[in-house]
DNA sequence: TTGTACGCGTTATCAT
DNA sequence: ATGATAACGCGTACAA
């Protein structure tokens, strides 16, 4: 393992020096940066990160905390996070959340020594609780930068870049409002959840604008896995529902749902519409491919990265991003 | 920033006082000991990793490279992994291939300086080629420790822990074959790759001991992509063949193959059985729901971590593993 | 423009 | 059992 005192020895030049080429190339005369490059080339020099980090205090790396990265819409926010970092330079460090708030206040407060510059929170658990908010407010005095997707934290100074899932909802009931499908039900993940509740409140806005009365409305809890789905709307069923339409807050929880619905002699997407208000990989192949609502995931890991980065670098960023969204119909309602 | 020195001031010790009773308490006497313990707690003293890392020249990360994060399989993959190393002290960088060779042997450049201990390699693509080899040979030699999931590399010291494709393409094929299925079409990732051609073996091993000839074995090639499933099937089916199973060995191209059938009027599993070699979280809701050959992924990703950490320990350790599986009956297929 | 000297925070060696 | 000291490899004031 050359180290730069290797490298300046071979140049016949100082440690500093090569530094320099490395950090400010223009303030070398470029007959020496020619050698120092050589020489670097000729022992594959490369700097300790290590080293570098200790000196300069700073990491080159991100955490990418998600709530569950085995479900494919985390997933391939992880692939578009990862991708972008690297694009700048970046490492990332891969933290799954399990959905346990335990975990994640236990990260927040172990990150700060484990060499990170900033970190991407991405899960749909709700953050606005005081053991999460404090272990956050924390790490931010601690130098860490933060930003969150999919949520905004009360009270703290953490940028936000989401979708405005109010609207996300609207649209996805709207489109099943428009195939004059009802009633139509909202399958979200419990009333606790802050995520759920804008949601919700998209469903409702667009079913009162297509003249429902709320007592009509129809919301089942989820719990945002497919297992709870299920059962969620088995139960409906059993009760004597017939919904036309299911507006799902997740991918799982379609399918969840699309399950009930087979058990129960229903046909999607002739008896019951479908859409999730997540789109995934592999939505298009699912049976019958799943109607979602799109956002562009190259574009949001770019932009989570460009904000963090950003905000690294002591930038001003805006405290709240809207991420576009549009509607993909598929077989699941048409 | 509390550092160590703080911590020696306070408790009124040396800092190497401090540090031994970090990494070796039983060489402290007691009573200096809690003092120490003490002054850690008061000023929420934690090393600083940047330094650690240099003076040790280890770095307690992991690199985690797979193929593609977006993929269900791959997400299992690296939720195992990750809770694993957790368990075990270690985090974990995520390094996303994106099937890209470059990118793999630029990573395999790249690494040793990142700051790893070792790295898992998960990528069903193939690695016994020279650029690819000779990388990793150089990281090896810059004492990183690598293993390696799904497959053996060839001419190089690294472990590997993987199922018997083999076995488990045989045991899918073989279910299928039980239900007196045939012809039965092994959709594969294309001739060139490895991996594929030793499932492709355990499906000719599978329909031999059924009694059937090579002349009436069906292979497509679906580039373990949905997409190219689809159009491989959909073209056997246009060119009048009528397989009544299909044994996919991945899940993507499972789904591709099952849309190619019902866009051609056939039903899964009346008309045709499909099997996946490949496990994914949501393949029991998927429509039907989806028979596959399973492995335990939490006991995966232990087995990994505990190995490569062996590794890194410079221990001995099993140049191959095998990883057991079982078939998991499902709709797909009954 | 370049080199010298120092320090980042920790741990290993050595002496006590 | 404990403390002083040096060193890990790099970046940067400062001096030249």
């Amino acid at each position: 393992m050359a180290t730069i005192s290797d490298v300046a020895r071979l140049a016949g030049v100082s440690p500093s020096t090569v530094s320099r080429v490395l950090n400010q190339p223009e303030a070398v005369i470029e007959a020496k940066r020619d050698r120092v490059l050589t020489a670097i080339a000729e022992l594959d020099y490369r700097p300790s990160s290590a080293a570098r980090n200790l000196r300069r205090g700073s990491f080159d790396t991100l955490a990418l905390l998600v709530g569950d990265i085995a479900q494919p819409f985390h997933g391939a926010l992880a692939k578009a996070v990862q991708r972008a970092a690297d694009e700048q330079g970046y490492s990332v460090l891969l933290c799954d959340l399990d959905h346990s708030r335990e975990r994640l206040v236990a990260l927040l407060h172990s990150l700060p020594k484990r060499g990170v510059d900033g970190i991407i929170i991405a899960t749909a658990d709700n953050m606005n609780v005081p053991p999460v908010q404090a272990a956050l407010g924390e790490l931010l005095t601690q130098g860490v930068a933060a930003i969150c997707g999919s949520q905004s934290i009360r009270s703290l100074n953490v940028p936000a870049l989401l979708t405005d899932r109010v609207a996300v909802a609207r649209d996805a009931t709207a489109h099943l409002l428009e195939q004059r499908r009802w009633p139509i039900v909202f399958l979200g993940g419990g009333p606790s959840t802050a995520l759920t509740r804008e949601a919700r409140k998209g469903y409702e806005k667009a079913c009162r604008a297509a003249g429902r009365e709320s007592a009509e409305l129809l919301v089942a809890d989820g719990d945002y896995r497919a297992e709870a789905a299920e059962l969620s709307i088995a139960e409906l069923l059993r009760a004597g529902v017939r919904p036309q339409g299911i507006v799902a807050d997740n991918t799982p929880m379609a399918l969840g749902a699309a399950r009930a619905l087979a058990s129960h002699g229903l046909a999607v997407p002739s008896d019951v519409g479908i859409v999730s208000c997540e789109d995934v990989p592999l939505g298009e192949y699912m049976q019958p491919s799943l109607s979602s609502i799109r956002t562009d995931m190259d574009d949001y890991g770019r932009r989570l990265v460009d904000v963090l980065v950003t905000a690294i670098a002591g930038g001003e960023v805006p405290a709240r991003t809207l991420i576009p969204h549009k509607l993909v119909v598929r077989g699941s309602s048409s």
